[in-house]
DNA sequence: CTGTTAGCGCTTTCAC
DNA sequence: GTGAAAGCGCTAACAG
C-alpha cells in the first residue's frame, strides 16, 4: 500500500504538503495540488483512516448498537438515526451486541472508536455502559434508565401506551380484559403492564390474575399463551397483547379454534409492525414513534458533540391506530 | 483519557510491560500482571482501538455494505453473515452507502478500515469497488459481476428462478402471462426477466409486449402497474411480479376492482418476504436462499483471509413456495 | 506557499 | 522477566 510518504516522494514535495493538498487546504497552490493529486492517483494512494483518526482523536462516526442487526423491528428507528446522522455529515455504523462482552458493539463502546453511540441492546450490561460513559463521549440509551452525567435517554411513554390500549378496550364496552405479557425482564413490557393496571384501576375494573398471562414477545409465545387461555375455557372478552408479534400468534390460535376476532373476542396489539395491517382482521394496535426516537437520539448526540446542553431525558408519546380487531360490545 | 503511559507510570513499570501484561503475554510474571491490571482498573484505562489497529495493520473486522441499513429485506442475509463472522471471532459492522461517494460505506471501503467487505449496494459504483479491490483485502460482491483478482461473487440463480416461476404458471394451464418488472437497471430484475422469456420460449408461448410492464420493485409501483393493466382491459390470465412487494400492491389493485385472485387471475411473486404468507390470498412465490448467501459470503472472506484459494463465483438456487395465489385453469 | 518536525497510543524487536 | 526505543501513517504547529 502506498503511503503519504510515497506520494510526497513521487510528487517531489514534503509530506505535509501532500496532507494539506489532499485535505483541500487553501494554503496550497493549484499547481502543487494538481501535482500531488496526480501522484496520488498514479500510486493508487488511499489514506489510512486509522492513522488519521488517531491523530485527530476524532472519528466523525457514531455507532448504533443493536442487540440484533437483523431485526426488521428496527427499520424505522435506523432510518431516523441515519437521516440525521448523514444530515450532520457524520458516518454511521451499526453493530450487534451478540456475543456479549466479546461483541463488536461492546468493543466499539469501550475502545473509543466512535464519537458517540446510541444503544438499544439489552444484553449490554449496565456496568459496561456506565463504564463507557466515563470516556466522555455522549451516549444515548433507549432501552433503560441509567443515572449518569454523559448518558442521555429517549424513551417512548409505554405506560401511557398501555393505558390507552386498555382504555380503548374499556371504551368499547369491555370489562374482561386479559394481558399477555412479554418477558418479565423487559422494561418495555413492565411499562405497558403498568399502563394496563392503571387503566383497570381508573375505570374500577377488578384485576383478575387468571387473565394475566406470561409470554415472551414472540409469535410462537403468543400462540401458545392464547391456546392455553382457550384450553382453560377461560376466555375474557378482550385481550391486550404486549406486542403485535404475539397478537399475530394469537390470531392464528383463534383461527384454528374457530373463534372469531372481533366477533367473539376483541384484541389489541402494540408496536404497529408492518404485518399488523395485513393480518385478518387487521390489528388495532399502539404505534410507537420509532423514527422520531431514532432521529431525536441522533440529534441529541450532535447537540452534545457541539457542546450544547440538553435535558437528560425525553419522552415521546404513542398513538393508537384503529383497525378491525376490536368490536364494541354492550354491557356484559 | 488514560493512556498506556499513565498505566505504566502508576504501576511503576515500562510501557511495553503494560502492553504485554494486558495482552496476556506469557513473558510477564503473575505479580507484575496483577499490578498492571490494578493500575489499569484504577485509571479506568481502555486501549485505543485505532492505535492498536494502526500498529498491527489488521482490524479484525469485516464490513457489510448495504444500500440502506433499514431494509427489512436484508434480515436473513445479515443473519447469515453475522453468524459466520462471529463464529470466526471477527467483528462485523454494517454501514449504509446512502450518500454515494461521501457515504460511510465508501469510506470504509477505501480507507482500509476493515479486513474484508461484503457489498450489496448498487449505488456504490463499479469504479470505486474495483479501486477498493486494489487494496488486496477480499471483497465479496453480491449484486453484480465484476472481473477482478480479489473480487468474489455469490449470486442466486435468478434466471432459473424466473424460469421456474413462469414454468409453474404454464404448468397450471396458463398461456397469457404478464411480467411486471423491476427497474431496468436492476441486475436481479434483468435475470428474472430472462428466465421468464426463456420459459415462454421453451413452452412455445408467444411473447406479447403488451404484457411486459415496467415498474420499480415498490408496492406502490406494483399497484399502479396493475391498475394500468386493469384500466386497459388488457388482463392476462396470470401475472409474474418481479418481486413480492409489487405483487402485494397488485393484490390491492385487484381487490379494489373486485377481481378475484386466484379465481379470475393467478399471480406469482418473487422473494418470499414475510408478508407474502399473510396477504390474502397467501402469495405463491420464489424464495431466495438469503441466509445461505450471507453465510457463504462471509465464509469466503475468511477462507481468503486465511490464505486459501477459492472459486471466484458461486451460484445458489431458488425454491418455489407454493401458496394460494395461483389456480389451475383448463385450456383457454 | 511549502517544508521540518513532533507526536497521536500502541506493538514489538532487541538488549539487558 | 522487564525496559528502551523505533515506528505504524497521518496531522498540524511552527518556521521559513
Amino acid at each position: 500500500m502506498a503511503t503519504i510518504k510515497d506520494v510526497a516522494k513521487r510528487a517531489g514535495v514534503a509530506i505535509s504538503t501532500v496532507s494539506y493538498a489532499l485535505n483541500n487546504s487553501p494554503r496550497i497552490s493549484a499547481a502543487t495540488k494538481k501535482k500531488v493529486e496526480e501522484a496520488a492517483k498514479a500510486l493508487n494512494y488511499k489514506k489510512n483512516g486509522f492513522a488519521s483518526d488517531l491523530k485527530r482523536t476524532k472519528t466523525n462516526t457514531i455507532a448504533l448498537l443493536l442487540s440484533d442487526l437483523s431485526g426488521p423491528f428496527y427499520s424505522d428507528l435506523i432510518q431516523g438515526v441515519q437521516d440525521v446522522t448523514s444530515a450532520n455529515g457524520y458516518d454511521l455504523i451499526a453493530c450487534s451486541s451478540i456475543g456479549g462482552v466479546q461483541s463488536t458493539a461492546v468493543k466499539f463502546l469501550t475502545e473509543k472508536r466512535v464519537d458517540g453511540a446510541i444503544i438499544l441492546a439489552h444484553n449490554i450490561s449496565d456496568a459496561i455502559t456506565l463504564d463507557a460513559a466515563q470516556h466522555g463521549s455522549p451516549l444515548v440509551v433507549l432501552d433503560r434508565y441509567l443515572e449518569n452525567e454523559s448518558i442521555y435517554h429517549v424513551e417512548v411513554d409505554n405506560i401511557q401506551g398501555g393505558y390507552h390500549a386498555t382504555e380503548y378496550l374499556i371504551n368499547h364496552g369491555h370489562k374482561q380484559i386479559a394481558y399477555i405479557s412479554g418477558p418479565a425482564a423487559s422494561h418495555d413490557n413492565v411499562q405497558r403492564y403498568k399502563g394496563y393496571r392503571k387503566a383497570l384501576e381508573n375505570y374500577k375494573i377488578t384485576y383478575q390474575s387468571k387473565w394475566d398471562i406470561a409470554s415472551d414477545f414472540t409469535r410462537e409465545g403468543g400462540y401458545r399463551a392464547t391456546k392455553l387461555l382457550i384450553a382453560q375455557r377461560n376466555l375474557p372478552r378482550a385481550i391486550f397483547y404486549a406486542n403485535d408479534e404475539m397478537a399475530v400468534g394469537g390470531l392464528q390460535a383463534f383461527k384454528e379454534n374457530k373463534i372469531s376476532v372481533p366477533d367473539d373476542i376483541s384484541i389489541i396489539g402494540y408496536d404497529d409492525i408492518q404485518l399488523s395491517e395485513y393480518v385478518s382482521p387487521p390489528l388495532t394496535t399502539i404505534k410507537q414513534p420509532k423514527y422520531e426516537v431514532g432521529a431525536l437520539a441522533a440529534h441529541l448526540i450532535f447537540q452534545l458533540l457541539g457542546g450544547e446542553k440538553t435535558d437528560h431525558h425525553y419522552k415521546l408519546s404513542t398513538e393508537l391506530v384503529e383497525r378491525k380487531s376490536v368490536r364494541h360490545v354492550s354491557d356484559e
